[in-house]
RNA sequence: GGAGGGAUCGCAUAGUGGUUUAGUGCGGCCGCCUGCUAAGCGGUUAGGGGGGGAAACCCCUCUCAUGGGUUCGAAUCCCAUUCCCUCCGCCA
């Protein structure tokens, strides 16, 4: 969310942003509200100040004086039909505030669509194999380690099984991505709820303006997290960071679930799109002054995974328009999957600034005495499992049909090749 | 799921309708004192919102789990919800 006080103060700086992602403008709406709302508390304070006076007043006196009863019970409806058109012009004036995204880094390249990111750099070399490679969803299915028509008689379109060295290939990865962020990137690992309350997704920025990738138990009003990012961010939720301690690095592994709804009949084939993948995801909480150069290490962070697993990888810096909602400022990583010959988004990385803070309330004073503020939020997968798993089966695949098993997971897997 | 008990300032507690501008202790911070440390002494100790001011700052208002209600006036009385604790039931 956005700082009112900011949209007040600089209001075309918000619209020029807004125009940059192509997002419709509501700042007009959430002045003329902020203006309605300043006006109704300045009314119903006064009329506070006044009925406090007046109770004082009457504390202090022998005999009741009826008449200003009868004054004050006026005043104290008046009160309380303000308060009540207060809540309203709040309520309204928040949920235009919650579906405003984050303003975009001066930085960031303008463009409409993904079409228009741009490559930062890449890595490792895309180069072709003396046989024909076959996709995934082939391997798996020779190799018995993927099995798509189990996935649907369980659970329906867009989900699958894996099994045997399939499952163990995940896990595998999982551990050795856990490691290496743990070990050698100082990031503490935590096992957060898959399930969270409403009010976790509005602090992260899933709610109310997603609700439709989102699934939802709605006995109890519990959410199913599309991404670790939704729990961890909440992990300091209402809390206030004393000085010294930013910043705050986490590795979380977690199952998504996203309903994909928006997308149906894309990516139907392999494992790339389900509705519940694993991730291991990346997050930090930061000072401000900082968090550019820390969406820069993450990212770092991010790609040592790629290279460690040799696999070819390109950098992009998404443009305005493909900017997510949260985001002021993304890098995606794309691996190279041979097989299905495309480049496969395993990882995006964003700075949110103050974005997810402010909604969520996370706070922290960088000096003994100074004013809070808000921290810095900063995401990014490290990496998405499927889409890794893909590419290695992908990338590692041989003539016979066997898949080697990359160097470094070889320890967690136990074997040097899937046969 | 059932039955009870509870939620007050960072922590611990006091507070059963109006001098509460929420007291006290601990902790924290700033002084003083002290050869050092401890002790002692004095002061200080939250957040949101609104208004004024160039600014330092000042004024108002809200917040005693949350939301309603009663009342001229609520931490205090009533109702609902949430969370925590104890016991029972169920359970990986």
């Amino acid at each position: 969310m956005l700082s009112l006080q900011l949209i007040r103060q600089d209001p075309e700086l918000v619209r020029e942003s807004l125009a940059k992602r192509g997002e419709a403008s509501s700042v007009d709406g959430i002045l003329s509200l902020d203006e309605e709302r300043r006006r109704l508390i300045q009314e119903v304070e006064s009329l506070r100040a006044r009925r406090k006076q007046a109770s004082k007043e009457i504390s202090q006196m022998r005999e009741k004086p009826e008449a200003l009863l009868t004054e004050m019970r006026d005043v104290g409806e008046r009160i309380k039909s303000l308060d009540s058109e207060i809540t309203r012009n709040e309520e309204e004036l928040n949920d235009l505030l919650l579906r405003v995204p984050n303003l975009v880094h001066p930085g960031v390249p303008v463009g409409r669509d993904e079409s228009d990111n741009v490559v930062v750099r890449s890595w490792g070399e895309v180069k072709t194999l003396d046989f024909e490679p076959l996709p995934h969803w082939d391997l798996g299915i020779r190799l018995g380690i993927i099995d798509f028509e189990r996935g649907v008689k369980i659970s329906g379109s867009r989900f699958y099984v894996l099994q045997g060295w399939g499952a163990k290939l995940q896990r595998a990865l999982i551990a050795f991505m856990l490691d290496l962020h743990i070990n050698e990137h100082g990031y503490t690992e935590v096992y957060p709820p898959f399930m969270v309350k409403r009010e976790c997704m509005l602090g992260s920025g899933n709610l109310p303006k997603f609700a439709d990738n989102l699934y939802h138990d709605a006995e109890d009003d519990m959410w199913f997290v599309p991404t670790a990012e939704v729990p961890v961010t909440n992990f300091h939720r209402d809390e206030i960071i004393e000085p010294g301690l930013l910043p705050f690095k986490y590795v979380a592994y977690t199952a998504c679930f996203r309903r994909e709804a928006m997308s149906a009949g894309k990516d139907t084939r392999g494992i790339k799109r389900g509705h519940q993948f694993d991730k291991v995801e990346l997050y930090k909480f930061v000072e401000p002054d900082v968090s550019d150069d820390e969406l820069e290490k993450m990212v770092a962070d991010a790609e040592e995974v790629c290279w460690k697993l040799a696999l070819p990888y390109r950098v992009l810096q998404l443009c305005s328009g493909d900017l997510g909602f949260n985001a002021t400022k993304s890098y995606d990583i794309e691996v190279w999957a041979p097989g299905c010959a495309e480049w496969l988004e395993v990882s995006s990385c964003s700075n949110c600034i103050d974005f997810q803070a402010r909604r969520s309330n996370i706070r922290y004073r960088s000096q003994v005495g100074e004013k809070l503020q808000f921290v810095h939020t900063l995401n990014g997968s490290g990496l998405a499992l499927p889409r890794v798993v893909i590419a290695v089966l992908e990338s590692y695949q041989q003539p016979d049909g066997t898949v080697a098993v990359p160097e470094v997971l070889r320890s967690y897997m136990g074997t040097d090749v899937i046969s």
